[in-house]
Order: C-alpha cells, then sequence, then structure tokens
DNA sequence: CCTTGACCTGGAGCGCGCTCCAGGGTTTTC
DNA sequence: GAAAACCCTGGAGCGCGCTCCAGGTCAAGG
C-alpha cells in the first residue's frame, strides 16, 4: 500500500504540517496510521480525505462545521446524511457568490460613479 | 445640515456604534465631528463613505488597505490613483469569485460521486 | 555507527476584526 | 431638575484558524 511521510502529505494536500497535525487533534481526520517509531504515515484515503477537506474549507466551511461532518463519516450508516450536508454547504457557496456578485456590482457602480466626477 | 448620532448612524451604515468607533480610531473615517459635550454627529458625507467602506468589506478588503485608502482619499489630488485601487480591487474581487466557482464545481463533483455510491 | 534531516508532543503565540467593559460625562424626556 | 437613555475613553478580551517553539526522538545515507 502505497503511504505518504508528513511532508509528502503536506505536499499533496496542499495544507501545512502543523495544520494535518491540528486537524487531527481537532477531529477532522481520523487519527493517522504511525511506524513504530511514532511518525505519521498517511494513506491514499486519507489524502482523498483531505482533499475533500480543502474543498471545503476553500468555500468557507468552518472548522466546527468540518469536525461534525468527520464525526458523522465515523458511522457508515450516515452516508445520506452527509451528502445532505454537502448539498446545503453547495447552497451556502451559492448564497455567498452570489453576494460576492452583487456587491461587486455595487462597487462598480460607485467606480462608474466617480469616473463622472472627472478622472 | 442633516446629521446623525451614533445609533443612527449605525442604523444607516449597518455597522455597530463599536465598529464605528473602532474605524475612527484605525483612521478609516476621518475625525467625526462632535458636540459641545464631545458627542459624534455624523454628517451625511460619512454615511456615504461608510456606504463604501461596507462595499470594500463585504468584497473582502482588509482594514489595512482600506486605511491606506482612506489615507489616499485626504488629498484631493488622489482621485485617479483611488479609482485605480477600486478598479484592482474589482479584479480581485472577480477571481475570488472565479476562485469560489471552481471549488463549487468540484464539491458539485464530489456530491455527484457520493451519489453513485448508493445513497 | 554516526550524522543529518525529518518528525514527535504539548502548549504558547499571533493576526485579524471586532466586541465588551468599567467608570465616568452628556442629553433628552417628563 | 431628576431620571433614563445615550455616549465617552482606554484598554482588555475574544473567536477563528492556524503557526511557531522548545526540547526531545526517529530514520535514512555514507
Amino acid at each position: 500500500m502505497i503511504t505518504y511521510s508528513p511532508a509528502q502529505a503536506a505536499e499533496v494536500s496542499g495544507f501545512s504540517i502543523d495544520t494535518l497535525r491540528y486537524y487531527e487533534r481537532e477531529g477532522i481526520l481520523r487519527p493517522i496510521a504511525r511506524t513504530s517509531g511514532g511518525h505519521r504515515t498517511y494513506t491514499q484515503d486519507d489524502l482523498g480525505w483531505l482533499d475533500l477537506v480543502h474543498c471545503l474549507r476553500d468555500t468557507g466551511m468552518p472548522i466546527a462545521d468540518l469536525k461534525r461532518y468527520a464525526e458523522l463519516s465515523l458511522d457508515e450508516a450516515t452516508l445520506a446524511a452527509r451528502v445532505a450536508l454537502l448539498e446545503e454547504h453547495d447552497r451556502r457557496v451559492q448564497e455567498s457568490i452570489d453576494a460576492l456578485r452583487s456587491q461587486q456590482e455595487r462597487l462598480r457602480e460607485k467606480i462608474a460613479w466617480y469616473r463622472t466626477q472627472g478622472v
């Protein structure tokens, strides 16, 4: 089985080593496997999960929500509930995109107004 | 001339009274006029500026940038430079909208994948 | 082996953007 | 003219999401 050192996991996931440890402490990552000496070895599954985590963080999901989602994932039977949460998150992402666009529209109106003031 | 008490300025601008004071301390607002007793009286101009501030904050401009922008505004001759900064900000807003949309796209792909796993 | 670089833990610290508080003074209302 | 509501200042505190540090242990190359 292919595994990854902390440095490699950081490289591939795009999170810093410190952040990976922080996520594990917070329960966003399940406990990562260790070598006999105690060094972490990330699996491809771990990296797959981190990819989703990155996507959710980039779209503004708070750490606390991610943690609840991760806890849900411990129980196989919650798959439907998890997908529902992702869809709910998708709606919030859509709202923030819409909000950003409408504020951008206002910004552009203000720029246009300044332009009429002789720029 | 129409003026506004702190509470009214907060109501109209959508910022809390504490935030208005904070912005003034930080130099994002020019010093607000006072009554003989020291209470602030906001003018319509102040509220107009606060409206732009709200727009810029909502689109993610950091406090430090807003402060630099406000300092520029003290000099009439910088109008063109300020408009250029707003346009630069507009480009960054566009970038973050685009980033959000592409991450949303990935999120939707992940949801679709989970759906194939039997939800 | 032994060096060198990567990794470990627990906990402190930080940057941002507010938010709240104590202990007062001011303004408005009746 | 007194009560009630509002506002003042300076500074401390907070929530979030990391980031850094000390003081050690582990692992891979020569």
